[in-house]
DNA sequence: TAATTTAACTTGCATTTTAAAAGTTAAATG
DNA sequence: CATTTAACTTTTAAAATGCAAGTTAAATTA
């Protein structure tokens, strides 16, 4: 998407303000998907193409890279680059508001509680951990 | 937007995950803007029909209530609710992800430093704000 | 008080995006 | 060597978006 305004909210629509991309995000960061077929089989089920195009343009933003994969050719690996990885805070806090205020869903209470008690050391563990 | 899932991320996103409604959000948040009107104007010029849907699913979710203008019969009064408020932190970090990566816009500083250094209080003053 | 303007929409239609299904290519496996 | 797997691409239909114009009720102006 065309930049629509010098809004910072508006720049990160964007890149990300869509059903999906943030979605892929999430796969990298918090179920350390890698590939394609693994991302393709997560429980929302995103259509080929709009997996394949939002990848392509997540990789143009520079939120992830993909690399080939050493051991089987036909693969190749997805990863997060540092701005990608930052936007951990901001998917946390939608895991938060969700736990708040739609509590029947599948809720990672350990993460959140530890939010709640330890917000900027939980982050940095979560970071660093992709990063490793 | 239909349930897709039962994860807590995917679940914003059924509901604000557009190119639009965290835009209307921010409006309501950040620049106090209350009626259709103003809405309408804002930078990023979206179509009426657009913003007429958008707060239609704003108001059925449960995050924005409209009320008759008591002053101008013909006007509505837009505000958010406790969930929509809550909303807020994730906000908040959309404008720090973008200070970070993307200095040239239009970020508004003295809530960046603010966020960095006094994030919680910073963040309920915001909120208690708009209650008020 | 009649004419005009304003606010909040709705409608119609063209364009763009998304979704679903099937097809392609290269590499790996049996 | 045949089959399967991985990562796509293509096709076509459906849905969402964008733009322009139209509608209705209330307020303002002449």
């Amino acid at each position: 998407m065309t930049k629509r305004s010098d809004c910072p909210i508006s720049n990160v629509l964007d890149i990300v303000g869509d059903k999906w991309s943030l979605l892929i995000i999430r796969d990298l960061m918090f179920f350390a998907k890698h590939s394609y077929s693994e991302l393709q089989n997560s429980e929302e089920k995103m259509a080929t193409n709009i997996l394949s195009s939002r990848l392509e343009k997540l990789e143009k933003q520079g939120l992830i890279k993909k690399l080939p994969d050493e051991k089987d050719k036909r693969k190749k690996v997805y990863q997060l680059t540092e701005p990608g990885i930052d936007l951990m805070p901001t998917l946390l806090e939608m895991i938060l508001w969700s736990a708040k205020h739609a509590p029947d869903l599948n809720i990672p209470t350990q993460l959140v509680e530890r939010a709640q008690s330890d917000r900027a050391a939980l982050l940095e563990e979560l970071m660093a951990n992709i990063r490793q």
